[in-house]
DNA sequence: TTGTATTGCAACCAGATAGTTGCTATTCAT
DNA sequence: ATGAATAGCAACTATCTGGTTGCAATACAA
């Protein structure tokens, strides 16, 4: 698979984990305090544990959060900001490439 | 209400919008090929021209294209790149923003 | 050992989403 | 007047999504 594949895959799993406010929401908060369990979570927000797990597992195969087990039996989810950058960089590119072609296009009917 | 809420509403239609390989392959033909009509781009991609208009119905309502009424009832559908730049101006905060709080805690926790 | 706090799994529900088919209306050419 | 091409609307289906409740398992404290 060229590697602009496997960007663009890792963007839009970017994009699908930003399309959400529950979960922007759950970045915001591990922004903000840093690594916390999910029952930590749920306690800063209006939903079920098991909801904000959900939303960790999503955001995790994503790339944005990781898992790390610490002691007894407790599992913290910190951010990752690497895919960000990388969606940050896809749509960057994409925008560059729309204005570029509209810009040829409109060249071309003028011309 | 606030301005940051309108652009992070906007953000949010651009990421939904974006989530779906079916609307980047339409955004894509339209790039590609400048303003076109549902039926010109059912012809270009393996989905009926309904589920088209649906599409399109959508990156309307987001900004992303824009409807322009044409002789013979055609309408046909141009790219709009104002809301993409909008939503990496939002993605580019964001980093930047957790980069920031990230940062902090760090320095908090060695400090 | 009993209790408390935590995680993870499964079933279930309601609403949204993507897609299809079928139909109607409009426009223009023959 | 007929026919071809296009656009829009409605109904229907299947799947996905977000959320909930309930329950079992684990870990530690008293």
């Amino acid at each position: 698979m060229p590697a602009t594949d496997r960007v663009e895959a890792v963007a839009e799993q970017v994009f699908v984990a930003l399309a959400d406010p529950r979960r922007r929401g759950v970045l915001a908060v591990l922004a903000a305090n840093g690594p916390s369990t999910a029952t930590d979570l749920a306690d800063r927000l209006p939903i079920t544990r098991q909801a904000i797990a959900k939303h960790l597992a999503l955001l995790a195969d994503a790339g944005l959060v990781t898992a790390e087990h610490g002691e007894r039996r407790r599992v913290r989810y910190g951010l990752q900001p690497a895919p960000m950058q990388l969606a940050q960089q896809f749509l960057a590119a994409l925008t560059r490439d729309w204005d570029h072609r509209l810009d040829a296009l409109k060249n071309h009917l003028e011309g």
